[in-house]
DNA sequence: CGGAACACCGCAAGCCTTTGGAATGACGAA
DNA sequence: TTCGTCATTCCAAAGGCTTGCGGTGTTCCG
C-alpha cells in the first residue's frame, strides 16, 4: 500500500540507493537527481518505512514508559512530561497502563521486545520483578522512576518520600498536633510505605505515634474518603489527618466537611504531592510539594545518555538512585491543635 | 544483538522455517521439533522482531492517538481509556501529545507514517488539517474525537456539547437564573463553542442572552481564574456563571470564594465534563456529565471494525459522526437566583 | 508387496532499506 | 592519445521473518 523507495527512484527514473543516498543526505548526489527525487516524495508522500530501517541495525528510537494508569493526575503528569522531553530528544514513547495487572505487565513487556524499544523507564513494579527480567537480560536500559527496582534497573530516580514524610510531621508539630491519623493507600506501593516510614521516624523523635494507620489496597478517592470517614468516626480525638496522596488528604477534607466539622478549625489536613487538585478544594490543600516533572525529566535525560553512551560504544555511565529534594507547601488547610 | 529466529534455528538444530512455523501454529510440526524450538526460545529469551514482520506485509497493530496534551484530566481520561481498550484489541497505541503545536504535528504524523500505524485517533486539530491529509492520502484510517475534522476523518464521536450547553441553562433557568456570564477556554476550541451555541439557543429561547462571555486562549485554572476574577468584578449584578469545562467552573468558585462570596449562596455556578475534579471543590460542583470512557470506547471499537474489515477485504464501514448523551449531574454548586 | 496418502521439514524468494564497492562518464594532464 | 582523477550513479548483499513449494520418510490399504 504505503509506497516503498523502489517506487521512488522508478518514479524519478533513478536506482534506489540514490534515492537513500538523497534521503540520508549520504554520499553524493547532482542538484539534478536531488531535485527529481525530492519532487517524486513529495508527489507520493513517501516516508522510509522505520520497520526495515530496523532491519537494518538502526536504533528503534522508541522508548516504552510502563505504569500502572494514566488516567490519575499524577502519572498523568509524569507520563506528560516524560513523553514530552524524550519527543525533544528524539524518541518516541509507547506509554503502557499495566493497570496493576500481572498479566498486562507481561503482554506490554513482550510488545517493548518485540519493538526493539531502545529503553525502558517503568514506574510500575507492584509485586515482583519477574518479567522485568526479560528485559534487563535482553540488555535494554531501564530506569525506576518514583520507586525502586532492586538489581534490575540501571538507575532510579524519586522524589525524598522519607523527608516528606518528615516534613509532613515537622509542619503539624509545630501547630501543636500530637494526635494525628494517617490515612492513604495503597499499602503495598513503595512511595507510600517511605512516606509513612518519615512519618513514624519524625513522630518518635518526641516520643509519639501515629494515632492511626488506615491504609486500603485501591487508591481512589472513594476508597481513601471511606476510610477517612472511618477513622474520624472511630477515632474522632485526633487533631490532623495526614494524607499519604494529595487525593487522600481531600478525601480526608471531605470526610471532615460531611461529618459536620470544619477544616483547619477542628481537624487540620496534610497531603503530599502539589498536584493541581491540591489547589481546587477549600480551604486549598497544605501539602509537601514533590518535583514531579523534575523527576520525569531527570529519568527522561538518564536514559538518553545511557542510550547515546551505548551507541557510541561508550563504557555505560554509572548512574544510580537520585532522590529529589521535597519542600513543604503551606496553604489552609493546616492550622493550630484545637485545645482539648 | 537481539537473538534472531536464525540463532534460534540453529539452537535448536532444526530450520528458519521451522521454527517460524511453530511461533505461529502454522502447517505441521512434530512435538518434538516443538519442545525443542519452545526450549530454545526461552533459553535465549526470543522474540520476534516486529520489524521484520511488518516487513513481509502483516500490518503493525499500532495505532496513533494525537491529543493536545496528556497532563489534563479530560485527556488523561481519554487517553487511558482509549489505549486500554485498544490493548484488548491487540493494538498498542502510540500516544502524540502536541501541545497544540503546530510543528510538533507535523513530526508526530511523520513517525506514525514511517511506524506504518494502521489507525490514527485524532482529538487535537485545533487550527488547519493540513498535516492530516498525508494521514488520509495514504489510507490510514482516522477517527475524529471529541471534535470534528470535516472532509479528513473516516468518522467522528463526540458527546452532544450542544445539547449539554441547553441542559446547563435550563437548570440554571429552573433556579430562576435571569444574568447569567459563562467563562471558559479556549475560545477556538471547537468543543467549547458548541456548548456555548446550546447556551446561546437555549438562553435565546425565552428571550435572554448571556449577560458577559469571558474565553481566552489558554485553558489553565490560573487562567480562567482571572477570567472568572475579572467578570465577577466588572459585572456584580450576574446570579449565575456557566465554566465552559469543570476546571473552569471550579475557578469560577474560587474567584466567588476568594472575592467574599459563597456558592451557591451569593453565586451559582455550573460546569460541564464531570471529572472526578468535580467532586473535589466544596461545595461539589453541578456539572453537565458526559460520557469520557463512552467517547473512548466508541471510538476505539469504531476503528478497530474498520480496521477488520480493511484487512478482510470488506468493504469500508461508512461511519459518520456519533453523539453521545450528555446528562445532568445536580450537586451544591447551583442554588435559587438571589433575589435583586 | 506396491503405491498412494500423509506427516514432517527445509529451501529460497521476497518485503524495504542502507552501504561498501564497483561502474560509468567527463575531463584535464602528460 | 592514453591515463589517472573525480564526480556521480548503480549493483548487490545483508538483515529477520513468513510461506509456497518441493523433498524426505512413514504409514496404511488393497
Amino acid at each position: 500500500m504505503a509506497p516503498s523507495i523502489r517506487t521512488i527512484a522508478k518514479l524519478a527514473g533513478t536506482s534506489v540507493s540514490s534515492v537513500s543516498r538523497v534521503i540520508n543526505n549520504s554520499g553524493y548526489a547532482s542538484p539534478d537527481l536531488r531535485e527529481r527525487v525530492e519532487a517524486a516524495i513529495r508527489s507520493l508522500n513517501f516516508t522510509p518505512s522505520k520497520g526495515a530501517r530496523m532491519l537494518r541495525g538502526e536504533p528503534s528510537r522508541m522508548i516504552g514508559l510502563i505504569l500502572p494508569s494514566i488516567d490519575v493526575p499524577f502519572f498523568g503528569i509524569l507520563a506528560h512530561t516524560i513523553e514530552q522531553h524524550l519527543f525533544e530528544c528524539g524518541f518516541q514513547t509507547l506509554i503502557c497502563s499495566t493497570a496493576e495487572n500481572a498479566d498486562h505487565e507481561a503482554r506490554y513487556i513482550a510488545m517493548l521486545l518485540s519493538q526493539r524499544v531502545d529503553g525502558v523507564i517503568v514506574a510500575s513494579a507492584f509485586s515482583d520483578t519477574g518479567h522485568f527480567r526479560a528485559l534487563a537480560d535482553a540488555g535494554i536500559p531501564i530506569i525506576a522512576i518514583d520507586r525502586d527496582l532492586s538489581g534490575i534497573a540501571d538507575a532510579a530516580v524519586m522524589a525524598d518520600h522519607e523527608e516528606g514524610g518528615r516534613l509532613m510531621v515537622r509542619h503539624l508539630l509545630s501547630f501543636g498536633h500530637e494526635k494525628i491519623g494517617v490515612v492513604g493507600a495503597p499499602g503495598h506501593s513503595q512511595p507510600v510505605q517511605l512516606r509513612l516510614a518519615g512519618i513514624r521516624e519524625e513522630l518518635a523523635k518526641t516520643g509519639l505515634e501515629p494515632l492511626a494507620v488506615s491504609l486500603s489496597g485501591e487508591h481512589s478517592f472513594a476508597e481513601t474518603y471511606r476510610l477517612a470517614r472511618g477513622l474520624l468516626e472511630a477515632r474522632p480525638e485526633v487533631t490532623a489527618l495526614i494524607g499519604t496522596t494529595d487525593i487522600a488528604a481531600i478525601a480526608c477534607i471531605h470526610a471532615a466537611h460531611d461529618l459536620g466539622f470544619t477544616v483547619p478549625d477542628d481537624y487540620s489536613v496534610i497531603g503530599f504531592d502539589d498536584l493541581p487538585e491540591a489547589m481546587f478544594v477549600l480551604p486549598r490543600l497544605t501539602t509537601v510539594a514533590q518535583p514531579i516533572r523534575g523527576v520525569g525529566i531527570a529519568a527522561a535525560d538518564t536514559l538518553a545518555k545511557m542510550i547515546a553512551a551505548r551507541e557510541s560504544g561508550a563504557p555505560p555511565v554509572a548512574a544510580d538512585t537520585t532522590r529529589m529534594p521535597v519542600a513543604l507547601v503551606a496553604r489552609q488547610s493546616v492550622g493550630p491543635a484545637r485545645s482539648v
